[in-house]
DNA sequence: CTTACATTTCAACGATAGTTGAATTGATGG
DNA sequence: CCATCAATTCAACTATCGTTGAAATGTAAG
């Protein structure tokens, strides 16, 4: 990921009913949701949240695929995995004070450090 | 860092010029830059990059101490950390898509996954 | 083919963010 | 104390972003 798409990327999260469409995405999970469902879980106009949509989408953080008559938008888990990429390589280098704590917290998670066969 | 820290994060960090400032920073590490030098590194007139520091540091991603009569900036790497792991927490629940990418990137670092001590 | 539904596009407005230059504050040095 | 340098504050302007309602597009059902 280069900086003009982490720059974009940042932008797209750093806007509140954005930063939460992503999060309902995300806790989704890869089926993802209609236009019309995280209208409502958002509580924005739809004519809003595609104004919003298109714009997460263009920043890489979310995937669309039409389903009927639906459209059914999915967190692009690349793209996030990219941003927080992004920010580590930015900050870690040659400091590690940023990345041992993260370090630490992957431990938390379900995702050993190093395994990557699950992913 | 709740959500709340963390829009005005990324709100902050989706700026060209203030994204520049933070990357300056943390290359020149804990001693960091006076404002002035920060001005001629990133491109912008001071009274700009005043406006742009204060929302930075409003943010928790930069912190400020005074010298002579210089005012020198320098990368806050708790906050910076803190966002990162918004970031996971926020992608890894149930989703090891992004985690995985991200532990194993760790390894290029120079922060060995789970060592703490030299943070 | 017509109707109804889901979503997007468009044009317009109001609000917020970014930039600029002038004036101000704080810190040294003569 | 006065002159100078570094940085910030302030007021004004411009540009961009977010929101809204009306109209258009695409999709499925009767």
């Amino acid at each position: 990921m280069d900086e003009r798409q982490a720059l974009a990327a940042f932008a797209a999260l750093g806007q509140e009913h954005r930063l939460k469409v992503v999060r309902a995405l995300v806790t989704a999970g890869p089926d993802g949701l209609a236009a019309g469902a995280l209208a409502a879980e958002v509580g924005v106009a739809s004519t809003n949240l595609s104004f919003h949509l298109k714009e997460l989408s263009h920043a890489g953080l979310i995937a669309s695929r039409r389903e009927g008559r639906s459209v059914i938008y999915s967190a692009a888990y690349a793209g996030l995995s990219d941003l927080v990429q992004f920010l580590m390589r930015d900050c870690c280098g040659g400091r590690p004070e940023v990345c041992a704590p993260v370090a630490a917290a992957l431990s938390a998670c379900d995702c050993p450090p190093g395994d990557t066969a699950h992913a």
